[in-house]
DNA sequence: CTTAAATAGGACCAATATAGTTCTGTTTAA
DNA sequence: TTAAACAGAACTATATTGGTCCTATTTAAG
């Protein structure tokens, strides 16, 4: 349906939150009473991070997650790429190969390829810096651009 | 997940097929036997296309359907809205509003629609007629580009 | 050294969404 | 009048997802 899971939404609300305070470090039950979400399921969420290295964890008692890296290094591609069970790819046969049987000749595949690549672009190009703050209306027209790093883009 | 449902696809499937032959009209029967797919399928999307009015439809005995304008006037993302249940969004709730409760001071879903607005600037840009020829890879380049209409972007 | 607070992993169930099928009705060319 | 074709809607089965729970492990603190 062209959405990303709810696991995945929970991922950039959690992430997001801790990367507003980044040395510290966050229990479930920390972030779940802030979040207003079930802490079971932000444990599922934060194991996944963790296992994907967007966040590091410290076990036993006092322990908890804290991110990774700076928020800024890390993308909204990244985040789906850990949550989602799939790999990445509008549809089946484009993310997957040999799901066809009439893959030879089929004109559409490449094409949602390269859709794929245009998309994944873009959301890799979103970091938790950018979640963390409104971004400007201006920087829609900054992720287009980055999301083609080899040309040059005035504004008109 | 992240995909286009199934229907979608062979949404994108039939058109494409169809969009080779603009004048022809297709019955569900011809296009199950080409594409190699069931035909209660076939119809389904049809009708659902139909509804949408990008295929027009010719009842009782030798019908069957046409696209309903030049296949550089549908875009990918049409074909999404008409075959998609829910409205275009990556998330629930940069969708549809009033999903969550703490809607008011959420600071990602603004966030998301900005990333929706982009990512459905891409697949507006998409036609079937890209999609029927393979799109060059410099058309990558274009896409991205015209997904910003007000600015000029220049080759590096 | 014991306890309690935490994460890790995995299995499991329930709810939802999707895919595919089927049936009934309507239209129209031959 | 019949057969070919679309229209709509309901239904079922399957797959996915969301959410929960259980057991094990780690570690700070008393």
């Amino acid at each position: 349906m062209l959405r990303v899971s709810k696991l995945t939404d929970y991922g950039t609300l959690v992430l997001t939150h801790m990367a507003g305070f980044p040395e510290r470090l966050f229990s479930v039950a920390d972030l779940a009473q802030v979040l207003h979400l079930n802490a079971p399921t932000i444990s599922k969420v934060l194991k996944a991070l963790g296992r994907h290295e967007l966040v590091t964890s410290v076990r036993g008692a006092r322990g908890g997650y804290a991110l990774a890296r700076p928020a800024g290094e890390i993308s909204v591609a990244q985040i789906i790429d850990a949550l989602e069970d799939q790999p990445f790819g509008l549809t089946e046969c484009s993310a997957t190969a040999g799901t066809c049987d009439i893959e030879g000749d089929c004109r559409i595949r490449a094409n949602w390829q390269r859709i794929n690549t245009v998309v994944r672009r873009v959301l890799d190009d979103v970091s938790l810096a950018d979640m963390v703050q409104p971004m400007p209306l201006a920087s829609e027209a900054t992720m287009v651009r980055r999301a083609l790093p080899n040309r040059k883009c005035s504004p008109q």
